[in-house]
DNA sequence: CTCAATTGTACATAGTACATATACAATGTA
DNA sequence: TACATTGTATATGTACTATGTACAATTGAG
């Protein structure tokens, strides 16, 4: 179990399912989230963030096929040890990437400056090889 | 005016107009499109993308909200000098910065080494701060 | 061993957002 | 002045999101 481990904001443009993915991914990627562990069932996960159940469960799912968890009923959802690195679908890659470089856009359009964005991403990068 | 300068994905889950609107951010952002510049008028736009003139409206006019672009009937979409950097919002910024993790979290998933995802940080660190 | 509680699943429906169709308004130019 | 070209406004069809409700599986209490 894990405490109040994510946050979503109901009026992003974000569908709700889609921030709880991206939220519990990144605690995953990060080791937040370690092989073994179990999340919180989708019902107590949805009373915490004020979604329905079935909202959560479908972040649960995508996550599932994304081979991050193994779902079953009663048993609850458990995190896989996931050897296997995914064949990279290189189109996939370039989408992201190129998702980064206007992500950083959008961060100098809403007002930071170079310097800050140029450490943000730096500090990132640091964090991603630890 | 501007070549065929931007490249959307309708398969994508991300919205055609928000694609667009972000693709043209980042041009903007990135000075490949200069103050007093013409964009393209929306109908040549959206017949080069394959979506509806209304589809592309939205994405012109969402600029003109962040204060991009100046648009004017029959003259045309034109690139403004911005010269006020708008109040940084702290909650958008952090969102902003939230999603940054979330996607470089994401390139994990996909596949891509952290070396390799550490890389592009850094040179997308160094092209913003040129 | 049985049964009830707890967990995820399945599917129908309501609500919201997206993309389009169509008509319109403004304005530069022949 | 008339018309072509440009962005604007609004209604509508479609697709996506979130929810409601019923169900299936499985653990553990008794």
């Amino acid at each position: 179990m894990v405490d109040p481990f994510i946050q979503i904001d109901l009026d992003d443009s974000i569908p709700a399912y889609r921030q709880i993915t991206n939220a519990l991914r990144r605690h995953l990627v990060e080791r937040g989230l370690k092989p073994g562990d179990l999340l919180p069932p989708i019902r107590q996960v949805a009373l915490d963030l004020g979604v329905h159940f079935n909202t959560v469960a479908q972040a649960y799912r995508t996550l599932a096929d994304e081979g991050w968890l193994d779902l079953r009923r009663r048993r609850g959802a458990m995190v896989i040890a996931r050897d296997a690195r995914p064949a990279p679908d290189e189109g996939q890659l370039d989408a992201l990437t190129r998702r980064l470089r206007e992500l950083t856009a959008e961060l100098r359009s809403a007002g930071m400056t170079r310097r800050q964005i140029a450490g943000i991403l730096r500090r990132l990068a640091r964090g991603v090889e630890a």
